[in-house]
DNA sequence: TTATAATTTAATTCT
DNA sequence: AGAATTAAATTATT
């Protein structure tokens, strides 16, 4: 149908917004108060095919290396790993950024891919934090949707509470409110009363 | 290890105590079901003198009226009632608005003032929420943890403020807390020092 | 009034 | 998709 081809891509062409490509980290030595910096892991294509089909390793590493430091394990931030890498087309090095706040390690994950090549060093270096990620450790932008976008979605839950995807970009063109949002929304919806 | 898992069982069996369960469905239409009514207390002026010094009266009548009718009293909405009603001048009446939803019930106290004298009602009658109405499932009952219980929380969170469920269960039997309210205490903790 | 326990909900991680 | 958990924001109590 038109109408819903014209949805579906209205819901695409958004997505940029709700997804912001997570940009190489930046090098510069002036952003070091803001306590981040880098642990650049180099390894190799085999080594990182090893990493891909054991991806809890890298985790397993940092909490490792946190009882030997005696410190204290934030939650994990960044995208979920096993995916994210696997996702990922050769990737050549893989970031661990670290925060330490208060006696607790906060740690986000972020894969390179080739086009950071060149610019790979072998060694751990200082970094900021990628322009993806806020200053608190997690980036969680909470939306607050208004009362009426409220009580569509909660009509659309009562008719549906498992819309597909065109469903939901139909939804998100309405509300204007971005389709991984309405997922997010229906998810959260359906664990609490489900 | 032994020792954990009897902290955990522990933990598991001292639940009931903060989880109390929901009371049997209440016996009511329909059309009680989504909307507020009122049951119109009509009070003397001394009576409402008497009211004025002992404000918790009702709130209390409230309470009871909950227990003999075995549902559960949701969060009291709108004004405090002390100072509310200590504000009013010359109230005549003083409405209780009742709210039924999922086995709960909801009030809110309206001192009406002269200008509805005209328009008291002896009897109830169906009303809509006046704004500030609340939806949750219990009234709130804020727990007062002593100095040696922050004290020791407060270690605890020095050490590790992401304690997981054993960590919890193990402070939970230390203290005589139940597990819920020290992940609660914990989470308010991180939102306010991290 | 302030401090903080409790609640709600969007977002995240992992299975 | 679901379970568990977290942060953010808010509500309400002492």
């Amino acid at each position: 149908m038109d109408v819903e081809l014209d949805q579906v891509l209205c819901t695409v062409l958004s997505l940029e917004e709700d997804y912001p490509v997570l940009s190489p980290p930046l090098r510069s030595q002036n952003h070091l108060s803001s306590h981040f910096f880098t642990s650049g892991h180099f390894i190799s294509q085999k080594e990182t095919q090893e990493a891909l089909h054991h991806s809890a390793i890298l985790q397993q590493t940092v909490c490792e290396l946190c009882s030997i430091l005696g410190i204290y394990k934030g939650p994990q931030t960044g995208k979920r790993m096993g995916q994210n890498i696997t996702n990922m087309t050769n990737p050549l090095y893989i970031y661990i950024f670290f925060k330490f706040s208060k006696n607790v390690i906060f740690f986000h994950f972020i894969g390179k891919n080739s086009d950071d090549r060149q610019n790979g060093c072998k060694k751990p270096r200082v970094e900021t934090m990628p322009s993806g990620a806020q200053s608190s450790a997690r980036s969680r932008k909470k939306t607050i949707y208004s009362n009426e976008q409220i009580k569509f979605f909660q009509n659309q839950f009562d008719c549906n509470p498992y819309p597909d995807f065109v469903s939901r970009c139909r939804i998100s063109q309405i509300t204007g409110i971005p389709e991984p949002r309405i997922q997010v929304w229906f998810q959260n919806r359906r664990a609490r009363y489900l």
